[in-house]
DNA sequence: GGAAAAATACCGGGAAACAGGTAAAGCAAA
DNA sequence: TTTGCTTTACCTGTTTCCCGGTATTTTTCC
């Protein structure tokens, strides 16, 4: 995990705005045991560069004139998932933050944290850790009241059926994969709209899904 | 954030098995600075508790008796939002860990963390901190192959009737609202369904909500 | 300016889903 | 034993969705 000492650190920079490059490169070169290996403007152009070049650690803006950064973390750790990606945007929205640790970064700052505490979560990352700076952290512990609703009490029965029609199954294929009539799933997929009070499947999904259901 | 010295941190624990219970009191009462204020083998029991006393952090373990752990999870942060939720379980699995993050836990290690590590989180997690015993770091900084799999590029207009579609709205009105014929938004749902390569909505709004693009 | 992608719209048909209602058997808990 | 919940199943009717295909216009990009 941490390098030998004679080695240094292969750290790449991924911004659409060359000034935040420009300050970030000026932080890090001070630092001798950080090699700035690479500085990239596009998604793409970090991708192909990890193609032949193995890089240890990038620090990783969200806003990306190609590729979706969300997207582009994905496909990082999927080429490279030695590459540790440490999220550096001004996104401060909880469900951005979790969907980016979801898609495997190690690590997410603001990009106003301290280049103390940016080079303490760089150090981290390295070493296998999920780090974030102190501001993430407490966003991170703080859901809200949007997140934190009650999902309803399914039965059994309702929960097995509720995972079946997530996979896509219509009500004849589920009813003849429970051996049950298909008068019976109807009746079950009526009461679970009804306790989620939705009106279709689509909106059921989505709210079992968000709550971990399924 | 952090107590003043002459007050006790009131700690709870919840967890089904008596003799874990004991474990965990043993090794926290001789901490001068905690105080384990209750104990509870059921997840309504705690809940009770919390409604006339003030807990600072509860080690929660995910398999109750009464209520699921991630359920209880987000009635304690519901309702107590200042009490940190430490969670203490043998389940490994990454979708569990990130669920009871989303949440609200500030924080996870399995049981087989050392004591040293045990209170070190509860320490980090008093202070607002997210804080995780390094295996579930490394859990975490390691999706898998199909955490990371790649969603379909949309249009811009895919993406906005995606949208409506798993907010509930139907084909008629989806074409109301963007006035558009009813056969146009056929269409796009067919092409939605072609791109994801599923059969119908309820498949293909699980894998979108997955993915973080609803 | 041209090519390609995106967006729009159409057609017919059948299956599935949704909506409103009802009822009985089985199981679990008090 | 009783009560209440869960599960099963039925009925009719309407609406929506899915499936197979096609075509033209608009927009975007090279």
């Amino acid at each position: 995990m941490l390098h030998n000492t004679n080695e240094k650190i292969q750290l790449a920079i991924v911004d659409d705005h060359p000034v935040v490059i420009e300050g970030l490169q000026r932080l890090l070169n001070s630092r001798d045991y950080l090699d700035v290996a690479g500085t990239f403007t596009s998604g793409n152009a970090f991708l192909q560069h990890l193609k032949g070049n193995k890089i240890d650690i990038v620090l990783l803006d969200i806003s990306l004139p190609d590729i979706n950064g969300m997207e582009l973390c994905k496909e990082i750790k999927k080429r490279s998932p030695g590459t540790s990606v440490l999220v550096l945007s001004n996104h401060s929205e909880r469900s951005i933050i979790m969907q980016m640790l979801q898609n495997g970064a190690s690590g997410y700052l603001l990009k106003n944290a301290s280049a103390d505490e940016l080079l303490n979560c760089i150090n981290e990352a390295l070493n296998g850790q999920i780090s974030f700076s102190n501001e993430i952290k407490q966003i991170i512990a703080r859901p809200s009241a949007h997140e934190l609703k009650e999902v309803p009490q399914l039965t059994r029965r309702e929960k097995e059926i509720l995972h079946l029609i997530s996979d896509g199954l219509t009500t004849p294929q589920i009813a003849e994969k429970l051996s049950l009539s298909q008068l019976t799933i109807e009746t079950h997929r009526r009461n679970l709209l009804q306790k989620f009070d939705v009106n279709n499947v689509a909106a059921l999904i989505k709210v079992a899904v968000q709550q971990g259901l399924v």
